[in-house]
DNA sequence: ATTAATAATAGGAATTATTACTGTTTATTT
DNA sequence: AAATAAACAGTAATAATTCCTATTATTAAT
């Protein structure tokens, strides 16, 4: 993969934050730098530095978020004001369990918890 | 929520297979049966059962499915055929401890694992 | 340094999944 | 049986994402 300014941009926008940013909120934000980058190049390079294991896609529902935290972990998501927070829940005794139990071969274990931060409740 | 028709087929449709449908199949599939069911009856429906808690809703990667398993259990899918199988991981310990641990009101613990089925490896 | 090769870009069109709108139909209530 | 409103079919609109194409920029070779 060649050097592009546009992706190096992405790359620290992403790296920059602990929101979980959309592709939208890295585009809106890339146009400070770049007034003229385009939203497809923004997809492009989320795709390509993900693909490359430079950032990882989670999923809220059904939209995407980028994490520059590429060390496994867990996401913790209050249903009030929608904060996705990461957290380490040891999943390898799933891990393990469901590798023996199912022979299946386990390459991600994803957990995504819902509820309400201390915050709110 | 007053009878229908259109619910009532659909409601069957989920019910009667392990494969975890998206809209768009059920969508398919309904049209056998009441052959001018629009998709927007579908979503809308999908909609209503899922806020009723008749069905689950359930995000493999960005596109939505449906569950009529209710019950609280978790997701094996298998990155060469795509089907997505329920499991069980008992969860307990991890909503007790993040309950715990973050002060959060946990709802839902929602765990997805990815990788290869005993048939593709 | 210049040139050649091609990866990456901007801008926009296309696609996919989903929701919203509107006039009509249908289940329920009186 | 008539009135009421939920649900419908059909279609337009929206949102997120990918694809396309002519142009630009990076890298490698001269």
């Amino acid at each position: 993969m060649r050097f592009s300014h546009q992706r190096e941009t992405i790359r620290e926008i992403i790296s920059s934050t602990n929101i979980h940013p959309t592709a939208d909120w890295i585009f809106q934000q890339a146009k400070h730098k770049i007034p003229n980058i385009s939203l497809g190049t923004v997809y492009r390079n989320l795709r390509q530095l993900a693909a490359d294991g430079a950032i990882r896609t989670i999923y809220d529902g059904s939209v995407a978020r980028y994490d520059w935290n590429i060390e496994p972990h867990d996401h913790l998501k209050c249903r009030i004001c929608g904060d996705i927070v990461d957290i380490h829940v040891l999943s390898d005794d799933i891990h393990n369990k469901v590798q023996k139990q199912y022979k299946f071969e386990v390459d991600v274990v994803d957990i995504n918890i819902i509820g309400t931060c201390k915050k709110h409740k």
